[in-house]
DNA sequence: GTCTTAATTCCGGAAACGAGATCTTTTCAT
DNA sequence: ATGAAAAGATCTCGTTTCCGGAATTAAGAC
């Protein structure tokens, strides 16, 4: 038995999905399907069902969750206890407005109860920003979007910058263009029937992509507004499509179900110095990496 | 982190040497090595002191020394929660009389705490007697001695019935003569200066090992005794040499500290048949398995 | 100082793993 | 009802990791 393996049936069970939980841990799905194959093979029962597309978790594997999640955090609190010097002090963690609000809070709430002397100053910004804030020392590690390359070549300086810091993925976000009710499906930029792209900030890498792939076929003015709400509020009026990652658009259980389309999964990387990093920072570090893929509402069973 | 790295880490642990650990483990000490090195460089702690070439745990080692128990007790936990039925009824199980001693007082209370509802029959006696009572169905499954090569070609039914059956390594036994204190050094049987040698009974797998090494070069007889106490007590004469594991000499922190030679190592086999498990078995199999090369001592930390 | 034993390092073969392509089945839309 | 899309399973292939054995180094015993 792995651990990597439960870190895998934790976010099968908790996407009841193997396609969902793959771009949760980072992998591809047919790994995914062996994975969970294996470990059905190694304790002998199987822990879903799969009735038609649906994975449910079956009786067996219902008693195995629960385990599973106190092995996890049996191995983080492991992790924590042989550190020498238990993390106090101040960390400054710049972080996307998209991810503060879907990922964070349950890292953060994790964090709070294991670290309770760490004081934890969180910045929200832009992922250009963020990154200047890390190299210059104003912030100890951020978590901002990965640029695509062909961003990242028109913009070398971010690109050197990038290079200059320690950067690994801990979560992969399904980016999406949300189009107003009743608009007609797209298939590119040219098929959108609406005046404006709303996005954030010019920094803000999910707009500078979602802006990469509109000027390709149409010339579309990009409006600024100041927070996924007041974004999915234009997008309601109807003449505006939006730019978020679906798991921001999932959180705002929005009424009417709205038309999306994918631009492509956008990996979320924790960014920092390579030398010069508090305590406090690699405890951080092992929590985001626990949480990776994993459902708070599971968690507290 | 992986859950084979923290069986290797208690099996060190405990030895606090890892040539033992690796044979404990069934594993070779190079590869411990690196295991234990993998595992300190991903903790980001050093978790043995290497003070010359004993392996002594550090205070993060202790730390961690808790959590890794934890650890594995969970996680056999877990293997056994999800299965369908709870084992009941009865299991009758073989051993060599060395066995019983040494290494099963620990897996046998661990599986009574787990199991109650399983009644546990221990037959003792010789690994060739044993092996035709699983084949025979008189009893469930057997642990034995792996007769080494050269034997199981001058034993060709013994070879057959092993066949026959499936089998898995549990332990691993460093056979010894025994000296009486004060008898020279011996580098092969010509140099032993006794009358005797004393083992067990005849299809005993240690004893006829033994005799195989002692006939190379001399003619000594062999005194039949009904247990190890009664070898270790005739030894203690003076004019016999004793053949027992390492792990049973242990036991008896006998008086005055004697002479050894090794014959060497010998496996110690699971066996049962292929067909025809009763569910307690797989239970027993489980927890001997998670038993492997872990010290009862340190388990109840 | 030499000999022995234990730990580590190095290296080659074997097994495991992960990614992508393909196949099968279910589901949803027309 | 039929076709298209999507999700899970299966297969293959390239890569990585892992294990075991040989060589190396270091520490203790005589």
């Amino acid at each position: 038995m792995d651990l990597s393996s439960i870190e895998i049936f934790l976010a099968v069970a908790s996407d009841r999905s193997v396609t969902k939980a793959a771009k949760a841990v980072g992998r591809v799905p047919s790994n995914v399907t062996t994975r969970i194959q294996q470990l059905e093979e190694d304790l002998g029962v199987s822990l879903f069902s799969r009735d038609g597309k649906k994975m449910t978790l079956t009786r067996e594997g219902e008693t195995f969750l629960g385990y599973a999640n106190r092995l996890m955090t049996l191995a983080l609190e492991a992790r924590q206890a042989v550190r020498p010097l238990a993390p106090s002090g101040t960390l400054r963690v710049g972080t996307m407005e998209s991810t503060a609000a879907s990922r964070l809070p349950a890292a953060l709430t994790q964090f709070n109860q294991m670290w309770p002397d760490v004081s934890l100053h969180l910045t929200m910004g832009a992922s250009r920003d963020l990154t200047r804030d890390v190299l210059s020392d104003v912030l100890d590690c951020a978590l901002i979007a990965r640029p695509p390359k062909t961003m990242r070549e028109e913009d070398s300086s971010f690109d050197a910058e990038l290079k200059a810091l320690e950067m690994e993925p801990v979560f992969v976000e399904d980016l999406l263009i949300v189009l107003p009710s009743g608009h007609p499906s797209i298939k590119s930029a040219a098929d959108l029937r609406v005046g404006s792209l709303a996005a954030l900030e010019p920094g803000c890498t999910y707009r500078r992509i979602a802006e990469n792939w509109a000027r390709k076929s149409s010339a579309l003015p990009t409006s600024e507004l100041g927070s996924y709400h007041a974004i999915l509020a234009s997008v309601a009026t109807g003449n505006t499509a939006g730019v978020m990652p679906r798991s921001v658009l999932d959180l705002m259980h929005w009424p009417t179900p709205v038309q999306t389309h994918q631009l492509g999964p956008v990996e979320t990387l924790l960014v920092y110095r390579r030398t010069d990093r508090p305590s406090a920072f690699n405890a951080f570090h092992e929590v985001l990496s626990a949480t990776k893929g994993r459902d708070v509402r599971l968690a507290t069973n």
